[in-house]
DNA sequence: TAGCTAAGTGACAACGTTGTCAGTTTCCCG
DNA sequence: CGGGAAACTGACAACGTTGTCACTTAGCTA
């Protein structure tokens, strides 16, 4: 900046300006991009964080880029901000409690403007001091635990809900359910939709239907047996999320059934199987959204009470038959 | 780090010491440490790299983050860099040349410590002055154009010609082809892949079989018709890419037929198809590792001339007939 | 114990910016 | 043409670290 200084015959100071678009005479500011161009010079984002303060650079810590939801809101996020003049940095926990925290340290260590937060199932009480501190946070997908921030959440349990209605509509009372971990609260809330449906039609709730996350598609085939293996076995099928979706769908290939399926969590490629796969749809765009809204309102200081927004599934039906096979 | 050096009676660079990890006397780190965690001090990033010029911080610039290749390799090369100690930043361009040139921007003004680029198919020349200014790159994928340095590549050729092979020796004389844009380096050589096996099995090429690049599910099935519609039409189908081969498999649903189809690249649930989808797949566990030990060579000085290191496929056979239906 | 080495510590500058504030120029108005 | 406001400019400190180098202390040897 300064050599870029020497060159146009000003203080470096104007150099600044001029890079950060402030006024400057219309002959400096041709001079300084001049030099500029001349001496290929680049504005040095560290050194202009550490001076300001602000980084114009948000962290989003996701447990699984590669599912197709989380994927979908980080390009929604990074586009929303990119449009307020912030970078977006991503980072995926593959849902360890302790990759979640080191992140976090990490965020805070490059003092990011604010960080949006699809958490694992550990607590975040750590994030306290930094929150307090002023730190601009907001969840997605799952609360805080422990913590109290602004959080946007898919109507988990209604989706689930409309889902079973749907089967028991075909006429399904025996409905397989394979569940996220219930010690969370997607899990929960998605868990409780089965449950209220099965209710509301006044079936009655089996927990030998239920498949507490099979980690494997092994596990999955092994829990679909046992399931199969009934007196009376399940007649149709639901999927809390996208990887047991896939899962379950690679143990029917092996059993060489194709049952009615319904599962949380649009994928790719889910309308091209045989049948095509009937999901339930979580809004990633307006989610990501609300979530980059609540964000840059906090940045702006806001320190209003914390806010939850709900944001309303979608239910992609894709044909094939919902019919019981017998 | 002033407070903490006050908290525990030292002078701050004493602190500094102990952050890193250089020999201090055992009481000084005691109380340090005892002081850091009462405070609850951070250490910041930015000022660091900025005073000492090293950011341990590489960064990944790849087209589309949600291709299964890009990703795994990306979560390969993290990996590998965490455990040197270095951090990664991903950025997805999209195939926009333009993004491409405005991410190489931001990884300067970072000042990253090295560079790993997957091109879209833009020129590079552009990185030019910072490469001789001493910043490490290395390319993945295809080399870079009007630019010098060390390449990580796939046999893109060979794989393909393998894959035309398989077909041809399943009894295929007519071969359809969906092929990557013929403007960059993949395409090219997948698509001499393709020539190389016909020439040698003396099966005459007939470019009415070759599709370049079908933009959209809607293309791709005209772009099918129009082969289907041939006086001789193909018998057994080729992609070029993964996401050819997606947009091909939901035209032949459209179709209702399931000819004989392998495709260059692997990706999630090919395997679950009917039938399986055979694929040539890149080791991106190899050509990630490659990639990261060219640019730490370079990062730690090596100025020896640029090298490319090819890195051989896969061929995996998932079943499904490979005779022709008449 | 003097003399030397090794280990540890501290003072201070420097990295490349931006914030502050005082100074200078330009412009407009009466 | 004088006066005052507005626009612009520049000097300098500060952000939180690490590199350098000089200094102090401890431990050893002759």
């Amino acid at each position: 900046m300064i050599d870029v200084a020497r060159e146009a015959g000003v203080a470096f100071k104007t150099v600044s300006r001029v890079v950060n678009g402030e006024p400057v005479r219309r002959e400096s500011l041709e001079r300084v991009d001049a030099a500029i161009a001349k001496l290929g010079y680049r504005r040095n984002i560290g050194a202009a964080s550490l001076r300001s303060g602000r980084s114009r650079t948000v962290g989003l810590l996701v447990y699984e880029i590669s599912e197709s939801f989380q994927l979908s809101l980080a390009q929604i996020v990074e586009a929303a901000l990119a449009e307020k003049g912030y970078r977006l940095v991503v980072a995926s926990t593959m849902g360890l409690g302790e990759r979640e925290a080191e992140f976090f340290e990490s965020f805070c260590a490059n003092n990011f403007d604010g960080l949006i937060v699809l958490p694992s199932t550990v607590e975040q009480s750590y994030m306290r001091p930094e929150l307090e501190a002023g730190v601009s946070i907001v969840f997605v997908d799952r609360p805080p635990k422990n913590l109290e921030t602004d959080v946007v959440l898919a109507e988990n349990r209604e989706g689930m809900r409309h889902a079973t209605e749907y089967l028991i509509a075909g006429g399904h009372r025996r409905i397989g359910f394979f569940s996220l971990k219930l010690d969370n609260y997607t899990g929960v809330e998605r868990h409780g939709g089965y449950r209220d449906a099965l209710d509301a039609a006044a079936v009655s709730y089996d927990e030998r239907l239920v498949s507490e996350w099979p980690e494997t598609r092994q596990q999955a085939l092994e829990a679909l047996d046992a399931m199969l293996a009934l007196p009376s076995p399940p007649t149709a099928f639901l999927s809390g999320a996208s990887p047991l979706a896939k899962r379950l769908l690679w143990a029917f290939r092996q059993r060489k059934i194709t049952p009615p399926f319904v599962s949380y969590d649009d994928f790719e490629l889910a309308d091209l199987f045989e049948p095509p796969v009937t999901v339930v749809s979580q809004d990633s765009r307006r989610m990501g959204l609300a979530a980059v809204d609540l964000l840059l309102q906090r940045m702006q200081g806001d320190t209003t009470p914390p806010r939850v927004v709900r944001i309303p599934t979608h239910f992609i039906e894709r044909g094939g038959s919902i019919m019981p096979e017998a």
